[in-house]
DNA sequence: TGTTCTTTCGCGCGCGAT
DNA sequence: ATCGCGCGCGAAAGAACA
């Protein structure tokens, strides 16, 4: 096998030059042509057409047929060429021969400026003055974006050679060089002839350029907020812990006032331990008063909480006072009932005692309400992690970071009407909660 | 500018050709050249060693040095060129000529078959007896792969490029290619001349392939759990909302009866509006009964509750039916207190009525204690997007789904004892809360 | 199996930017 | 003058024919 390069030759504008080859076996020359300033001469080597073709800048090309001597012969020893070459206008531009019909396949023709809509300096430069669709059109990198778009565009993650250096203006052979790349990558197969496939994971966004980027961010934060939550719920189970069974376990009075249905209401929480006995009388009952609820305990204590009306609305707390000298100052307010404990009614006239006692302590006065004091604010140890290290810039995931502090528990649903034992309405006394005959005795 | 295209000459073995070139200006020719079988020839055009370099097969190439004829004149208008060729070799074997001192940069050896390790044809076709450093030695994948090997071999991911040239063998023309194209996808950054640094996701093992992958596995589960999460935040706030200040707030009896504090305690809720006047007198007082607790109101209706002891078991739940006839069947459970509601104590020989009166309802009855009602099983509305969709079989995410169905709140620390206000202990009573004298008067 | 057509792609010239 | 790199020649590797 013989091989021979051939030749060839520019010419400055006007001047033609020869050229001499020498060739094997046959001493053949290519013969001498003149080149035309404003056009693009070249020797076309396609299989298809042999022959001259003089191309224009305005993109039309003209093919003399060769002389049909030897196709064969001359094929096998030699190779034909395509001569192509910018020529200096007298304007000093340059202006790229392109056209081409890129050997055999597709041909795609190189854009020349206007035509298709492939940007043109997709890049920075603002340089007003600057017309040719500049080198950066054409480089790698862009041609790997573009291809890039090409990708992800196709739902099944299959690109065809062709296809994509017809639709992306660019020689096929360019084409190969980002296939290759990408599959020394590992991230693009060659499926079969002219085809080839993604199979990569570099990120789907069409600007390609900073997916991978933008998808490790992603998952970095997601990792951080992970960790958060993870925290957070080991330290509310731990809390959980610690409430569920240990001394610690309680029920503000915030928590019983900040119920809408004791809004407004004075609470008064009896607690006696179960096997105490507890005996009721109606009212009017033996001796004239009202009717008479009395526990008596033999186990333990019986313990009475009242609870404050308001919650601590500092300048309110002393202003009612019961008249039956509740005095328990915070000092005292630990005490118990031995084991028995009695509430009588007596008159009207006797004493009274309402809303926001002093005695509120620290914990009950706080302002807020039940269910804020219960996820509005999380105790301190969990604002070590808390959200505010969480830099939120993007979408619908800062919405997450924004709740943490709050919710996510599980409240038991509304009790239906039925579900509300004990509750009496307005036709019913306490005394229907009892069977044996109340009426007809007097109230007073 | 003037360009001028030179010639190359292929021998097919022994035969000589002869090279004749028309110069611009000058009408120079090179002169005409015997290729000896065996060696390459080349015309170095490098700019630091104009001359002829005859390559052999070992390696070695031999330069010598141009006519120092005008080298400037040279340069200027014609472009010096280099001449390589594959000779057919006797065994049919073509042997690529190489080396080449690729143009001015640090030149790079064509690695020839042995000296490097450079895996030969990394590829199939385990047809034995090819011998070539064929055609695939030289592919972009290969290049590309072993470039990636050169970059995850860098610490700081960072690649030189003429150094990546000379240790890959390769033509710096070739790193150039590659380079652009993994910066058109994303995973690598020019970061200055000569150098660019690896920044992409696509796995740093050496097989880089599967790599990828598993992070968009991780991350299309985080975004799953995310996305539940999100949900369960909107419910559990919706919940949130429709309870609070809603008609369906409510403290369960078992809330109370979960505290340990109530716990094996009767608590009886006593529920009056803020105006309500409140009268107690000691035990024993007027009428010779226990101490009195008289509440009254104006405004609207006084409530009590008793708390059910024992939480529904279901087996007890009628067994201790209080004799004083508490006699609330569901669908009796509600009623009211008119105006005016009394608590008499009578003597303790009277009803009692203790643990699990048969009115729980539904609600009251459940199984769960206070903290496990509330954080222990999330309303059906949650089990929508529930934690069981999410499947786990990794690491420590799995310990986050595990516990989304509970914690998450923040509880109220619990008090300091100080904080309990109105608990006696055992040696107050009742009466310590009021400053009058209640001594002297017996109970009974 | 030899030939021809096609597709793939090594390779390096030389343009343009620095 | 240097260097990055567009660009496309033409050879190698298949595929289609004969």
């Amino acid at each position: 096998m013989h091989r021979q390069r051939l030749v060839e030759a520019l010419e400055s504008a006007t001047a033609a030059e020869e050229v001499h080859i020498g060739l094997p076996g046959s001493n053949e020359r290519t013969p001498p042509m003149a080149i035309l300033s404003d056009c693009a001469l070249e020797y076309s080597g396609d299989s298809s057409s042999h022959g001259w073709t003089v191309a224009t800048d305005s993109g039309e090309s003209l093919t003399k047929p060769l002389t049909p001597s030897s196709k064969e012969a001359f094929k096998s020893h030699m190779q034909p060429r395509e001569v192509r070459r910018r020529l200096e206008l007298d304007d000093g531009t340059s202006i790229p021969i392109i056209d081409i019909s890129e050997f055999k396949t597709p041909q795609m023709l190189r854009r020349r400026t206007t035509s298709t809509g492939t940007p043109r300096c997709s890049d920075a430069s603002p340089v007003a003055g600057r017309s040719p669709g500049c080198r950066k059109d054409a480089s790698l990198v862009n041609i790997t974006k573009r291809f890039m778009t090409l990708v992800d565009s196709s739902p099944d993650r299959r690109i065809d050679i062709n296809r994509a250096s017809i639709t992306l203006g660019v020689q096929k052979r360019r084409i190969y060089d980002i296939t290759n790349v990408l599959e020394g990558i590992g991230v693009l197969q060659k499926e079969s002839k002219n085809t080839c496939r993604w199979k990569g994971t570099l990120g789907d966004g069409e600007d390609a350029d900073a997916s991978g980027v933008l998808l490790r961010e992603e998952l970095e934060d997601l990792n951080e907020k992970e960790n958060t939550m993870d925290q957070m719920i080991a330290e509310a189970e731990e809390e959980l812990g610690r409430l569920k069974g240990g001394a610690g376990s309680y029920v503000t009075y915030s928590d019983l006032k900040g119920i809408p249905l004791f809004q407004n209401k004075t609470v008064i929480v009896i607690q006696a331990p179960p096997d105490a006995l507890w005996e009721s009388s109606p009212p009017g009952g033996q001796n004239g008063a009202g009717g008479t609820l009395r526990i008596k305990s033999e186990s333990s204590e019986i313990e009475v909480f009242m609870c404050p009306t308001e919650v601590a609305e500092p300048s309110e707390s002393n202003e009612t006072i019961s008249s039956s000298g509740f005095v328990p100052d915070s000092s005292q307010s630990h005490s118990q009932v031995p084991f028995e404990q009695e509430l009588l009614n007596s008159p009207p006239t006797a004493s009274q005692l309402l809303h926001s006692p002093p005695w509120s302590s620290p914990a009950l006065s706080s302002p807020v309400k039940f269910l804020d004091a219960r996820f509005g604010t999380p105790p301190r140890s969990m604002a070590t992690p808390g959200p505010s290290r969480i830099k939120e810039e993007r979408d619908d995931l800062s919405s997450l970071s924004l709740s943490m502090s709050e919710t996510f528990l599980s409240l038991e649903p509304p009790l239906a009407d039925s579900e509300y034992a004990f509750t009496l309405d307005g036709s019913e006394g306490l005394t229907d909660l009892f069977d044996f005959d109340l009426l007809g005795s007097s109230g007073k």
